[in-house]
DNA sequence: AGAAGTAATGTTATATAGTAACTAAATCTG
DNA sequence: CAGATTTAGTTACTATATAACATTACTTCT
């Protein structure tokens, strides 16, 4: 049986997958207008936490945006890295590094619950695009 | 010499510094509104950008709200350790750890210019007050 | 099956966050 | 000091997100 909320869930996944950028939920809401007319914010905010509490979708914290997760190693939290040029996004698992910075921030008896690692800088590709400039 | 903005700045820190939680922007504006009456946004953010670029002030960005520094060891930038219990955030300083983060996402060919690290849990002390209970 | 209760979704309205575009004042330069 | 430039103030607006309530669908009990 797929609900209602269900629906809609995946559709905004196919859409988030059609994008390697993130996308801001007025867009998606924007999206889904044109296909299915009258539409509330909060039905977008509804789908999108959902597909972040099933793993997949990122919110990128520092853009408001939103994200279809890349690696599906099970909910690993992912470190993202976010291009300031082409505002594409990778997403990379590293359970060493997340442990590190665990083990560094709990020195003072502080317990993490939720890692939010986002680096914003340059891509490989607009990199070597502008080498050649 | 000191001109307006930099006296909308100074007061500002002044306010942030005496909460230990982060401040959201309205917050700010709410309050200065109360001593200076009618008051604009646009003052308010102006203000915060100055001050975070010269270093004096953090922007949480899974918060949207803003914080002033702490560590001063002139703009390294800071892990951030959010309690989800008493909203306080603790900044801690790990030039290794986030030079290691560096290169795992610079793997791939990406150069990293901004870092954006902030952990929710729970503080010391509020984890001590919950084992009493 | 039908009534009563519960959970999911839709709707309306509003709160919160941030910026653009323009005006006015201050400062700098010759 | 006139003109140019930078800085701050003002107005209006756009973008982001949630609260509160109404409605619909689902469950469970008889």
């Amino acid at each position: 049986m797929t609900t209602r909320g269900e629906m809609w869930q995946a559709e905004i996944l196919r859409l988030l997958r059609q994008n390697h950028a993130p996308v801001k939920a007025y867009q998606v809401l924007a999206t889904l207008r044109k296909i299915h007319g009258k539409l509330a914010p909060t039905t977008i905010y509804r789908a999108l936490s959902a597909l972040q509490e099933r793993g997949r979708v990122h919110r990128v914290e520092s853009l408001n945006a939103f994200i279809a997760c890349q690696s599906r190693r099970d909910k690993q939290p992912s470190i993202l890295s976010i291009c300031n040029e082409c505002g594409s996004v990778e997403e990379s698992v590293a359970p060493d590094l997340l442990n590190d910075l665990s083990n560094v921030i709990g020195e003072t008896g502080f317990s993490p619950k939720r890692h939010v690692v986002e680096v914003h800088g340059t891509c490989a590709s607009c990199n070597s695009r502008k080498a050649q400039a």
